[in-house]
DNA sequence: AAGTGTTTACGTTTAG
DNA sequence: CTAAACGTAAACACTT
């Protein structure tokens, strides 16, 4: 009966989070943040089953995206029309569902603030999850999962004159305030300012991984599955691909998330991730199965790259320990060699109507420009060194933007 | 006014 | 079983 055949799956709700959906909305566009209404529109067109009810889950998600840090905010530029900022995925959050499972993730994504001295805020509103004051509590000294926590010590304001995309690299590469859209990341570093809270951090964070390598890869630092640099042998390559190709496979990647098992169900049993979605009446996509099957507009539709990225993957390819100290991943976010495409200083933001899955299609070998891809990352190679240090020294110009704003990660073991 | 963002509050589900 | 993650509702404040 529950012969997923082709009936809709409209009527089951996918097996995603708001989370997840959100994260892999952002993961999907061609520069890693987009405006609540596309975040809208992606999920609405995939999945038939948010199609209703639209007043209520789109207020939840809302929600969570301010709630959770694990998401930034990115406000638009001048002359960017539309209504609301961009919103992008923190660089460090790339983990939150190491557990496999896009329902519930193991641990809430939390950024810590360091900063608060007068901040015996206990009072307010910590997030419910954390403690007052903003603390995340380990309370679980068993395994020592390595957090990384985000310390912001002392934001600045900074008076963002281009907060689009664009505008991370710029600050790194000193580029013209258009030049290319880029990692959120960095983005937010020139926007922090714009609003206090959590966006603060994320920003700076933001800004040293944009500093550190920015770009594509870099926007989203510290994968736990595709660990952008330092595999071996093919599994390297196969990143590295996937890395420079289409836009690094963040975890959050909708082909990712499709793609990898299902643990959720999968779990207990073990069973091909292929078969337990295609019980649940998913389409399944192919790390495993190789069923790229389309019944679901886009989800699950996973390119070439995206497939040997997989691969590498499921090969059980070790999570790099090439992680700096400050949970940015030293080198592997900078493509600097491998891509020093002369980013086309390009569309900050390519319009709403952006072709996302077309500008992920660039690829593999060419960097080279064909018009309105987004290359930005390539800029911000700027400081790959020590990205703290970029980023309190900035490499130039906008210095504005990130003056005074240091940022401190810290691993913390709980 | 409508769309966005933030916050609270509280019920539900699930990992541990 | 408990705590944390998640979902939903709702009351604002802001911006376009």
């Amino acid at each position: 009966m529950p012969r997923p055949g082709k009936s809709s799956y409209s009527d089951q709700k996918p097996p995603y989070s708001y989370i997840s959906l959100t994260a892999m909305a952002i993961q999907h566009s061609a520069e890693k943040m987009l405006p609540l209404s596309d975040i809208y529109k992606f999920i609405m067109e995939r999945f038939p089953y948010y199609r209703e009810h639209t007043q209520r889950w789109q207020n939840s998600l809302r929600h969570n995206l301010s709630f959770n840090d694990c998401f930034i905010k990115i406000p638009r530029r001048p002359d960017q029309p539309g209504k609301g900022s961009f919103w992008a995925l923190h660089p460090d959050c790339g983990d939150m569902f190491e557990n496999g499972s896009f329902l519930r993730r193991r641990k809430r994504f939390k950024v810590l603030r360091a900063d608060h001295a007068h901040l015996h805020a206990g009072s307010t509103k910590g997030a419910p999850g954390a403690g007052p004051g903003g603390h995340l509590h380990p309370h679980h000294h068993h395994h020592p999962t390595t957090t990384i926590i985000t310390t912001l010590l002392r934001t600045t304001t900074i008076t963002t004159t281009h907060p689009s995309p664009a505008a991370y690299c710029s600050a790194a590469a000193s580029a013209p305030p258009v030049a290319a859209p880029a990692a959120p990341t960095a983005a937010v570093a020139a926007s922090a300012a714009v609003s206090p809270g959590k966006m603060q951090e994320a920003a700076a964070v933001a800004a040293a991984a944009a500093a550190s390598g920015g770009g594509r890869v870099g926007s989203v630092g510290r994968l736990s599955q595709f660990p952008p640099y330092g595999l071996g042998s093919a599994a390297a390559a196969a990143a590295a691909a996937a890395a420079s190709t289409s836009g690094f496979k963040h975890p959050f990647a909708i082909e990712n998330i499709i793609g990898r098992d299902y643990k959720g169900v999968l779990q207990a049993g073990g069973l091909p991730l292929a078969s337990v979605m295609h019980h649940l009446g998913y389409p399944v996509p192919g790390q495993l199965g190789n069923v790229v099957s389309s019944v679901w507009p886009h989800v699950g539709v996973m390119d070439s790259v995206a497939a040997a990225a997989a691969a590498a993957a499921a090969a059980g390819v070790p999570v790099g320990p090439e992680y700096g100290a400050f949970g940015v991943p030293v080198k592997a976010l900078c493509h600097s060699a491998s891509q020093s495409l002369p980013a086309v200083p390009v569309p900050i933001k390519p319009t709403p109507a952006l072709p996302p899955v077309s500008s992920l299609q660039p690829a593999l070998t060419v960097p080279a420009a064909s018009q309105q891809p987004p290359a930005p990352s390539t800029v911000c190679s700027a400081a790959a060194a020590s990205p703290v240090a970029s980023l309190l020294e900035p490499t130039a110009p906008t210095a504005a933007e990130s003056k005074g704003s240091s940022l401190h990660s810290v691993l913390v073991h709980s």
